[in-house]
DNA sequence: GCTATATTCAATCTATTGCTTGATTAGTTG
DNA sequence: CAACTAATCAAGCAATAGATTGAATATAGC
C-alpha cells in the first residue's frame, strides 16, 4: 500500500463517521440518545419521522457505530455507542457555535420570544442554590430524568405541568432545564409558570453541559 | 416560529457544519491546515487533486465557516478559522478510532510494514529525552516546522533528509515525527534512517497532540 | 495597458442521499 | 398456531454533492 492510498483510505474513515453526523435528523436522534437509550418508535415520535425513515437514519448511525443496539421483547433500544460520541456531539456543537453566529442568534429570538426572561448559566444556578429559595426543575421525560439528573432537581414532565404546578413553592425561584441550551421543552414550561405568577428561568443547560462542567449527576428516581 | 421549526433550524446549522467534514478530500484538507496555513496551490499538491477541485472543496469549508483566508499579493492563503475546529478535528479523530478499528488496523499494517519499528508516544519521548541520548526530527516542510514544533526538535524535511543524514549523531536515538499519528512522512523518513544504520523511530503523534497533552511547542526558525 | 500566474466561477455529468410507500421479518400474546 | 406489534428492508423518485473541463477574474511586474 503506498502513502497516498493510506491516506485516503484513513481520511474516508474520518469522512464516514462526519457524514453519520451530515443530516440534521440524525443530529437530532445522536441529541435525543445522549440523554439515555430509547426504542425506536419513542425516536420517532420525538423527531417527527415514519418509523420507516426512523429505523433508516438509526441504520446508518449504527453503520458509523456511533450507536449500539440491545433488544428488549419486542422493541429495539437505541443508545450512543460510547462517550466518545458524546463528545464529539458537544465539539461538533461547539464549533457551529463559534463559526455560525446564526444559531446564537435563533436561540436568542426563540427562547427570548417564547419564554420571556433572561436564562440563567450554570455558575448562576450553583451560585444561588447555596444561597437557597431556588427550586430546580427536570422538565424531561421521566425516564430521561432516572438516566441522569441534577442533584436536588424535582421531576415533572412538560406534559404534567399544569395539572403539578402547585407542588412548587410559589415564594421560590423556580429554573426549569431539558435536555440542553436548544432544547425547547424548559423554555415552553418556563413561559407556563411565569403566567402562573412563578418567578421562572430558564437553565442554559442541560445534564451533558453539567457533566462537561466537572459536576456530579444524579441517578434513579 | 414553533418550537418544531427552531429545533429543525438549530440541528440543521450542525448538520451543516457536519457536512463540511463528511468529505475525505476536505478532512485531508483541515488536516494540513491543522498544522498551518497554506496557499491554495500548495493544498493541491499535497492532496493530489487539481486547482479547481481544490478550489471548489475550500469553498465549502469557508461557507461553513471552518476556515479564512488572507490575499497576500498573488495567493490566498487558507487557514483554520480558530481553535475550535482543530478541536473538532481531532474529535473526530477520537471517535472515529474509537469506533472503528479498521483505522487502527490499517495504521499497524501501514506503519508496521514501512518503518519496521514500534512507535514512540508522547509519554516515552519525554522521559527519554529526559536522559539524554535522543535526537528529535521534524521531517515536515519548513513552513509548518516554524509554525509550532517540539522544543528542541531539528528540522529536516522529508525531501532533503537523504543529503542531510549526516548531521545527525549516528550513536543517538531518532525520533521522527510529522503531522500525527497518521502522516507517513515520518514513516518513509525513520525507513531511510534505519537503512542507514541508525537506531529511528517514529512519534506516534506531532505538533497537534502534543499541544493536547498540555505541552509547550516553540516556534520559528 | 499587456502578459503571466493564482484562483475562482460556471456548466455538465455521474453518483449518492433522503424520503415515501408497501412488503417483510422477529418476537409476543392469546 | 394465528393475530398483533415493533422494526427493518426494498424499490423508486427527487434533490444534492463531487469531479472535470473550460472560461473568467484578480493581482504583479513589465
Amino acid at each position: 500500500m503506498q502513502g497516498r492510498e493510506f491516506k485516503d483510505a484513513v481520511f474516508e474513515q474520518f469522512a464516514r463517521v462526519a457524514s453519520a453526523f451530515s443530516s440534521p435528523k440524525r443530529v437530532e436522534i445522536v441529541d435525543l440518545l445522549a440523554q439515555g437509550e430509547r426504542a425506536v418508535e419513542s425516536i420517532a415520535e420525538a423527531t417527527g419521522m415514519t418509523m420507516a425513515n426512523t429505523s433508516r437514519h438509526l441504520q446508518v448511525l449504527r453503520q458509523a457505530n456511533l450507536v449500539s443496539t440491545r433488544r428488549q421483547g419486542i422493541q429495539v433500544w437505541y443508545r450512543v455507542a460510547d462517550a466518545a460520541v458524546v463528545d464529539g456531539y458537544r465539539s461538533l456543537r461547539a464549533m457551529t457555535e463559534a463559526r455560525i453566529g446564526e444559531v446564537s442568534a435563533l436561540a436568542e429570538a426563540f427562547f427570548g420570544h417564547v419564554d420571556g426572561a433572561e436564562p440563567v448559566g450554570i455558575a448562576e444556578l450553583v451560585e444561588r442554590s447555596d444561597s437557597g429559595g431556588v427550586v430546580v426543575v427536570d422538565v424531561r421525560p421521566r425516564l430521561e430524568f432516572e438516566a441522569g439528573h441534577l442533584p436536588g432537581a424535582i421531576n415533572i414532565p412538560l406534559e404534567e405541568l399544569s395539572s403539578r404546578i402547585d407542588e412548587l413553592d410559589h415564594s421560590a425561584t423556580v429554573v426549569a432545564y431539558c435536555r440542553g441550551p436548544y432544547c425547547v421543552l424548559s423554555a415552553q414550561a418556563v413561559s407556563q409558570l411565569r403566567h402562573a405568577g412563578l418567578d421562572a428561568h430558564r437553565l442554559d443547560a442541560g445534564p451533558l453541559e453539567w457533566d462537561a462542567a466537572g459536576l456530579p449527576l444524579a441517578l434513579g428516581a
